[in-house]
DNA sequence: TAATATATATACCACACAGTATATAGTTTT
DNA sequence: AAAACTATATACTGTGTGGTATATATATTA
């Protein structure tokens, strides 16, 4: 069994994570946070050493909690195409997926961050390169067993793919329209079944 | 010719706007902006209300800028092929236009803002919605004349474009990586060539 | 140039900020 | 249950925040 203090350490970033996504790092204070987990300023930096190492830690927890599902989806399909499909498919309700996030951890911390912080900056980079990576794994393993046939490299494509779905992301969350993610997957569906075909 | 406190007021907008733009609405405080331009408080609160009726000039200043180096853009071509060209080739280099914005202005405000400062929300999603406007129009003036022949809606069909050059703009925002930029470009001209034609 | 109007600088306010020292409460271990 | 240890609460720094009242400097108009 876990010891009280790792489960009040854990209890922490879990409440605090959707307060730094929403408002970002200088937008959120140390109050919101106690206000937020019902704690003193005693117990959050008796867990944690600043608010930057808690800011970290509530955006690892976030990144963790969505390469985690990336993973589940991209193993509930058998062939590559299956499994490229229950992806774009999570994506078309990536908005309800990461609302108790407050919304998608990448774009907010990537762009709240870049001025704003280095060590978060540098921490999105990592896990989008971990994302493309993923997903390049898929097209790259369809390839060599002769499932299907890409125009460019197994990475190249996932990056492309990716920043397309990132683009309705970025789209829904500014605007709160979520047809932008539902237009851009069935978008992105037709495309794969075009481009992919061997 | 325009009075001395008009020109100031100006001064303090064009100064003003990357740096709202780099560091958000709450990451940007009134003295970096005393730093920024050289003057006091006095003159800061004297032509503006207070700091959200700065930010949102500035925001206002950055957006109109964008807009009208995209209507150049899309009255260079003759053709709506070509507008569409000339308007995809600029995002080419998108990155660099908006560098001494601080950023993309659309991305940043609108991601800053979504849980910080609704007026500023409310203006990003505007400001969306009149590029994506400008961008149906060359749409459908080219269904009109008969020289082209899309799949949607012409705004349904703008809508798509720009989400992913939005998407585009994110991800090398992000990462700091123009390839995105590039890539995404490259893919989108192929993908219009096909899908446009009639 | 003198009178008037306007713009900017200075000095200040109350409050919120991140962080800390220490006292107190709670949990483990003996 | 007592002793030792650990985690949390409280009270407090110094500094920075947005905003304001007022004095001073600068433009504009007569």
């Amino acid at each position: 069994m876990s010891t009280k203090a790792e489960r009040t350490t854990a209890f922490i970033i879990e409440t605090v994570a959707p307060v730094f996504n929403k408002h970002g790092y200088i937008g959120t204070s140390m109050s919101d946070l106690t206000e937020a987990t019902g704690l003193t300023k005693g117990a959050l930096y008796g867990n944690f050493e600043n608010k930057e190492a808690l800011a970290l830690s509530a955006f690892q927890y976030n990144s963790d909690k969505l390469l985690s599902k990336l993973d589940e989806k991209l193993n509930e399909g058998s062939t590559s195409m299956d499994k490229i499909f229950k992806l774009t498919n999570f994506y078309r309700n990536y908005d309800i997926f990461t609302m108790d996030m407050g919304g998608c951890p990448i774009l907010n911390t990537g762009i709240d961050a870049q001025h704003n912080n280095s060590l978060l900056s540098a921490a999105t980079k990592e896990t989008i390169k971990t994302i493309e990576g993923k997903i390049a794994l898929v097209f790259e393993n369809g390839v060599n067993s002769n499932e299907i046939h890409i125009p460019v490299t197994p990475l190249q494509f996932a990056k492309q793919l990716y920043t397309m779905l990132q683009g309705a992301i970025a789209m829904s969350t500014i605007t709160r329209d979520r047809k932008y993610l539902i237009n851009t997957v069935a978008y992105l569906e037709q495309l794969i079944k075009n481009e992919i075909k061997k």
